[in-house]
DNA sequence: CATGAATGAGCTTTCATTCAT
DNA sequence: AATGAATGAAAGCTCATTCAT
C-alpha cells in the first residue's frame, strides 16, 4: 500500500551525516550542502526531513546525548565491581580523539546555540543523568567495602562529570598539554583520593 | 607589525566592543557591523584596523585571556595566606554571571575557532599559567603548613583549573542544575579535601 | 480532451478546495501543497488531475466567474417585476464579505494572470453576461413602464457592472471608508437616477 | 565631509526601476535581480537600500499613488471651468495603455498585498484623494451654475472614482469589450447625466 | 488512481570586503 | 583615518514537478 518501508530511516542517516559534517567543518561552517554531500541526497531531501537548519542541529545534539550515555552505561552494563566500573566510566567519559565526532558535536552545538532552552536542556540533561551513573557507582562502591568518599557522594559525582567535560573540552580544542592518557589519569587521580581507594584507576603514576 | 601604531587605542576601543557584540550575539553570529556599531564607527574603520575577521577574533581573545588571567593574578597580589589566595581564586575562576563577557568570548571563540593552532595555543597557555598560578599557591600553603596534599600539586592544581572550565562552560551554556555559588562549593569541596585543609573554602555546606 | 473522466467529482473537489486555499493565502502565496492538504489527499493527487498550476488556475477562475454568474442569474430567476430584479442585482453583485471566496478567487486570477488571453477572456466574459443581465432587466423595466433611461441601456448596464467590480474590489482590499451597506447604497443611487425610478433601491438613504 | 550628494536619489532610482520591472513580470513574479538589472547595479545594492522585498513594494506603492495623485491635481491646475475639469479628469484617471506602469504597480501591489494594513491604506487613502477632488470640482460647477446635481455630490464622486477604477482595471487587464475610448465615453455619460451638463464631456456619442 | 519522498532550479537574504571620497 | 555605498559570492529555503511503489 505504498507505505514507506525503511526510508523512515533516512532522517537518522541524515543526522549520522551531519555528525561526520560538522567533524569536518564544525557547526558554525556547516552547510546544508555538506550534510547532504556526505548523505549523498540532495540538498532538498535534507530540507525535506528538517524544516531548518535548526531542528537538523537539534536532531543531532539530541541524537548524540544519547547516543554518549548509552555507550557510558552499556560499558558499565555487565560489571559487578564497583572500583571496574570507575575505571571504566573514565575510559568513556572521554573523547576517543581530537575528532570525535560525537563529542565534537556535543561541545560544538551546545555553544553555538548557547542561549536557547532547548539545547541548554539537553547539555544539562545529560549532565544530570552522567552524575546519577557515577553517584549510583559511588555508592556501589561504598556498599561494597571498597570506597570511603571524602565528601558528598554528589558532590565528588559532579566534580567527575564536570573534570570529564573540561577535559574533553580541551582535548578537542587541541590542547598539547593534555594527552588523553593524562586526562585519564588525571580524572583517575581524582577518584582515587575522593574514594580513599587506590586500585581503581587504569594508571595512577603520572605519565607526563 | 605594520600595524596602525599611533592610534592603537582605537584598536583597543574596538575589541572592547567587539567584546560586547560577542556576548550580545555569539561569535558565529557576530558580524563586522555589530562591532562597528557598538563602537559607533563605520564598518569601513574596522576593516581599516583589522585586514580581516580573523584578525579581530584572534585580538579578542588575545586580550580576553590576558585580560581574565591579570585579574586573577590581581586578585591574589595583596595576599599571604595561602588559605585565602586559594578562596580567593575560586571567587575568579568563574565567571560572574551568564553574561560575563571575557569569559564568553573566550568560550566561544576557542571552540569556533577549533582546529587554528593560533587559538588552540591561546587556550593552552591560558590552561598552562593558570594551573602555574594554582601550583605555587598550593606549594605556598605546604611550606606555611596549612595544606597536606594527597595527590602531585601539579595535578590538582589542573584539576581545579579543569574543574573552573568546566563549571565556567555550564554557567555560560545557562545549565540551571548548576548555579554559580553551588559551583563555588563543588570546587570548594574538591580543594578542600585535596589539601587537607578544611578552612579554606568559601562555603563548605551544600546549598543545593 | 484526455483528461480523466469518471472521476471528474475529485477535480470539482481539488477546485472547490483551491477556492479555500486562495482566500486565505492569496493566489500568488498558492502552492499546490495548500490546494492538496486543504483537499486532504497528496500534492502527487493534484498534479495527476492537473498538468500544471496554470492548468488548476484557469479552472478555478472558470468554475468562480461561472457560479458568480449563475448565482446571480438564479437569484432574479424568479421575480417578475424588473424594479425588484435591479435591486435583487445590488445584493447579488458585491462580495459577502471582504473574504468571499469566489470573488476573491477571480479579483485574484484575473491579476495574478494580467496578460494570459485566457484568462482575460474569462474576465471579458463575465463582464458581458452581466452586462447583458443588467440590460434585459433594464428594457423590461422601460417595457413595463417603471424606468426611463437617461442614457443608453447599454452604457447604464456597463456603468452598474463596473461599479460592482470596483466597489467589490474595495471590499475585497479592505478599504474601510466602503462598507458593504455604503456601496449598495451607491450603487442604488446610480440606478436610481438613471432608470429615474426612486423606489427600486435597497436604501436611498446615505448611511454613511 | 564625505557626505552623500545626490545618490540620495538611489531609492528613488529603485523604485522607477521597479515600476518598470512590475509593468513587465508582474508584481508575483517580480525578482530582486529584476530591479537591480533595470536599475544597472546589483543585488546588493537594492537590499541595501530597502530591507526587504515587502518595504521596496511598499515604496513603489506609495510614490505611485503620490504620483498618480499629484498628476491628476496637475491636470486640472489652470483650468478654471468645471466643466473642463471634469473633462479633463476623465482623461487622467484611466491608464494611458494596457502598460501604463503606474496605475498598473497600484493594482497589481494592492491586491498582492490584499490584507495587509498598510497597503489597504494606501489605496483606500488614495480613493478618498479623487473622491474630494471630485467633490470639490462638482461643488464648483454647481456655484457656476454649470451643473445641476441629482444626487448628493459625494455619492457622485465616489461612483465617479469607483468607475474610474473598475475600467482601469478592465483595462490593464486586456478587457477587448472595453477600449480606453469607449471608457472615456462611459465615464463621459455618467458624468453628464448626474451633472445634467451636457457639454461637458470629450464625447457622448457611443464609439462601441 | 494515489502517494509522498526526492529533486534541483530559482529565489531572497546576508555580509565580508572594496574603494572613491 | 574614516566613511558608507556598492558589490557579489555564498548560503538557506521554497516549491513545482517527477517517479517508483
Amino acid at each position: 500500500m505504498g507505505r514507506p518501508r525503511n526510508q523512515n530511516g533516512r532522517r537518522e542517516q541524515l543526522v549520522h551525516s551531519a555528525l561526520d559534517a560538522i567533524r569536518d567543518r564544525g557547526v558554525a561552517n556547516l552547510r546544508i550542502r555538506d550534510v547532504a554531500e556526505s548523505a549523498q541526497v540532495s540538498t532538498g531531501t535534507v530540507h525535506y526531513h528538517f524544516t531548518d537548519i535548526d531542528e537538523l542541529l537539534y536532531a543531532v545534539h539530541s541524537s548524540a546525548s544519547d547516543r554518549f550515555f548509552a555507550a557510558r552505561m552499556e560499558s558499565i552494563g555487565e560489571i559487578a565491581d564497583a572500583r571496574e566500573q570507575l575505571r571504566s566510566m573514565i575510559y568513556s567519559g572521554l573523547p576517543d580523539s581530537v575528532d570525535d565526532k560525537v563529542v565534537v558535536a556535543m561541545y560544538e552545538i551546545d555553544l553555538y546555540r548557547r542561549g536557547d532552552p532547548a539545547h541548554a536542556l539537553l547539555g544539562q540533561a545529560l549532565f544530570d543523568r552522567q552524575v546519577a551513573l557515577y553517584f549510583g557507582i559511588l555508592q556501589l562502591g561504598v556498599s561494597q567495602g571498597h570506597f570511603t568518599l571524602n565528601a558528598p557522594a554528589l558532590a565528588i559525582a559532579q566534580n567527575l562529570v564536570a573534570l570529564e567535560d573540561a577535559y574533553g573540552m580541551h582535548i578537542i580544542y587541541g590542547n598539547r598539554s593534555l594527552s588523553i592518557v593524562h586526562c585519564q589519569y588525571l580524572l583517575g587521580t581524582f577518584a582515587a583520593t575522593a574514594t580513599a581507594c587506590a586500585g581503581i584507576v587504569p594508571d595512577t603514576t603520572d605519565p607526563a
